[in-house]
DNA sequence: CTGAAAGCGCTAACAA
DNA sequence: TTGTTAGCGCTTTCAG
C-alpha cells in the first residue's frame, strides 16, 4: 500500500493525497475527506524514509543521548522535548550505548533527518575540531562541556554545571562538619570524563582547606556502574583505611557504596558521612536519604533548547551557560 | 556529499561505490580501495532513508519499548540485542512514551525499515484483532501476554511470567510467615494492565488461604511511579488501618512505599513485612534490601528473539512461553 | 568486474 | 484547486 494506491482508490492524484496528508492549505475539503477516508479504510501509513528523502528541509532537532536509560537524563529529556515542541520544531531522539560513537550517530541523523540542530546529552569532553567536521549544523552539549578538547568556544554551545566547583562544594560540606579524612569514590582521575573534573574539584578543595591529598583515600573503579561501585567500595573497605567521610562523584555510585558500608557495619551517618553530586530520584528513596548536590535537570534541558533555537534562527551565536547546583540535605551528612 | 559525488571523485560509477560500501563480493580490490579512500577523505556518510528506500528487503527486527528508561527493561534489551545480532539480524529499537501508540509505531517501523519481525516490550494486554491489522509481520510480546484482548493465540507469540501466579506466590510467602492482614499496593485493579492480573493473583491467594478480602487493605494509586507510590502509601497510612504485611505489585512501587513506611516509623521488617515482584537492580541497593520475586530478564529477552527467529525462518509457528520467577530473599520478609 | 538505468515512496515545483 | 513530473540518494537488475 503506497501513496499511489491511495491516489487511485480515492480517484485523485498522488500530489493531492500528499497535500491532504500533510495538511496543505490548497486542497478542497471534498478531496481531503475522500483521501482520509480511503487512508483510514486501508490503514495506510506513509513511508517515513521516502518522506524524509523527498522533503527538501525539515524542522527537526536531533537529540543524541549517551547511555541507555540513565535515570539522570529522563527529566532533562522531558524538558528538552516539551521545549522543542513549543518552539515549533520536532524532536528526533536517538539513544546510543556507552561505547557508541555519538559524532557518527549525529552525522547520520543530520543527513537522514535533515536536522536544523543537535543536542548532545552526556557526551565526551574531549572532542577535537577535526572530529566534528562531519557535523554541519549548530549543536549544544547538555550536561557537559568540551573541557579537555581543542574545540574553540565559538564553535559550539553548552549548558552544564560547574563540575569542578560542585565537587569543591561537596567537599566543603563535609569539611565544615569537621571531616578531614575524606575518601573519594570516582570512575577515573584522568579518564577525560566528568569524573576527572570532579576529582580536580576535590583536590582543589583539599588544598584550599589545608588537607594533604592521601592516595589511600582515592577509590577508583573505572565505571559509573552501581554494582561496580558496590564491589569497589567493598574491596577498598577491606584495607581498613581510616576515614570519616565519603564524597562520591555520582548519586548512583554513592548508592552502591552505601550498600557496602552497611554490610561492613559502618553507620551512615555516624561512622561515615556521605555526599554526592547529581540528585537523581532514586537516591531520594534509599535509607538513609542521600545528601547530594542536585543538578537543575529541567532548567538544563530547556536552556539547551533555548540556546539552540536562538542560534538556528540566527538571533544569537554560540554561548556557554553554567548552572548552579542546589544542596539536597538528605540524611547522610553529619 | 552524495554517492554521486563519491563516484565522480573516485572515477567509478555509483553502483561500484554502492557495492564497495556494502561489501559486495563483485568489486575489484582496486576499485574498493579507491572508493573507501575517497569516502574517508570526504567524510562521506550514506543517507539511511535513501538506503532503506532503495533496498528491497532487510534483515531488520524491530523492538518497540514502552516506557522511557524503565530500568526493568535494560537487561532484557541487552539480551534481545545480542541474540538478534547472533542470529544474523539487525536490531532496530524504538522507545515510546507511556501514552504513545505502540501499534502505530510498530506499523511505521515495519514499513520504514522493512522489518522481518517485531518484539514488543511492555505493551498493553488488551489488543483486538482489528487493531493489529496494520502489522503484517510476526511479532512477540515480551514480558506480557494478551490477557484481556481477543487475539487468537495462533496470531502472535509471547514470553512472560505467570503474573497471577507470581502474585499468588508472593502472598503465600507472607502467609506462610504468619501474616493475615496483608495490604496490596497496586496501580489499578481493573485497568487492564499487569496490575490487574497481579491483583487477581492476590485475590486468589487470599481465597485459597481462607482470608476474606478487605477493601481497606487495597491501595490503588493509578500509576507505576515511585513518587506516586510514596505519596499514595503516605496517604493510606494516615488512615491507620491495621496491617502487618505489604505486597507491592512492583519493586519500584515497593521502594516508594518503604520510604513512606520509614517516615511513619513503621519498621520493615518487624512492624511490616514487604514483598514485591520484578527484581530490578535498584531494589537491591536500598536498605533494607527488598524481598522480591525476580523475573528472569535475560532469559525473557533471548527467548523472545528465539521464538521470533524461528517463526521468521518458518521453522515453527507462534508459541507462548511462560517463565518462572525466583525469590530474592532480601531483608524485608519476616 | 563494471556501468547504465529503472525503481523505492514520497514531496514539491510547475503547469494547467 | 488539481495533476504531471522531476527529483531526493540509494540499491539492484540487466547488459556489457
Amino acid at each position: 500500500m503506497t501513496i499511489k494506491d491511495i491516489a487511485r482508490l480515492a480517484g485523485v492524484s498522488v500530489s493531492t493525497v500528499s497535500r491532504a496528508l500533510n495538511n496543505h492549505p490548497d486542497v478542497s475539503e471534498a478531496a481531503k475527506e475522500k483521501v482520509l477516508e480511503v487512508v483510514e479504510k486501508y490503514n495506510y501509513i506513509p513511508n517515513t524514509s521516502a518522506r524524509e528523502l523527498g522533503k527538501s528541509s525539515s524542522d527537526n532537532i536531533g537529540v543524541v543521548v549517551r547511555g541507555m536509560s540513565n535515570p539522570f537524563y529522563t527529566d532533562i529529556i522531558a524538558a528538552i522535548g516539551s521545549r522543542i515542541e513549543k518552539a515549533g520544531y520536532t524532536m528526533v531522539m536517538q539513544q546510543i550505548g556507552a561505547s557508541d560513537d555519538e559524532i557518527l550517530t549525529a552525522a547520520r541523523m543530520e543527513r537522514d533527518k535533515r536536522l536544523q540542530g543537535l543536542i548532545f546529552l552526556g557526551g565526551k569532553l574531549d572532542y577535537t575540531k577535526e572530529q566534528l567536521t562531519s557535523i554541519n549544523v549548530p549543536y549544544v552539549c547538555c550536561t557537559f562541556s568540551n573541557k579537555y578538547g581543542t574545540l574553540d568556544k565559538s564553535e559550539y554551545s553548552s549548558v552544564c554545571i560547574d563540575d569542578n566547583q560542585a565537587a569543591y562544594d561537596a567537599v566543603q560540606q563535609l569539611y565544615s562538619r569537621g571531616h578531614r579524612r575524606i575518601a573519594v569514590l570516582l570512575s577515573g582521575s584522568k579518564d577525560g570524563s566528568v569524573s576527572q573534573v570532579r576529582f580536580a574539584g576535590y583536590e582543589r578543595a583539599l588544598k584550599d582547606f589545608g588537607i594533604a591529598l592521601d592516595e589511600q583515600l582515592i577509590i577508583e573503579i573505572n565505571s559509573y556502574n552501581i554494582a561496580d561501585a558496590y564491589k569497589g567500595m567493598q574491596y577498598w573497605l577491606k584495607k581498613e583505611i581510616e576515614f570519616t567521610a565519603l564524597f562520591a562523584i555520582s548519586d548512583n555510585m554513592a548508592m552502591g557504596a552505601m550498600k557496602a558500608l552497611k554490610e561492613a557495619k559502618k553507620k551512615v551517618p555516624g561512622d561515615v558521612a556521605v555526599i554526592a553530586i547529581d540528585g537523581i530520584e532514586a537516591s531520594e528513596y534509599i535509607n538513609p536519604v542521600l545528601s547530594t548536590l542536585c543538578q537543575p535537570m529541567e532548567k538544563m534541558g530547556s536552556e539547551a533548547v533555548k540556546l539552540l533555537v536562538d542560534i538556528i534562527s540566527k538571533k544569537k551565536s554560540n554561548r556557554h551557560v553554567t548552572l548552579s547546583t542546589t544542596l539536597r540535605a538528605g540524611e547522610t551528612l553529619e
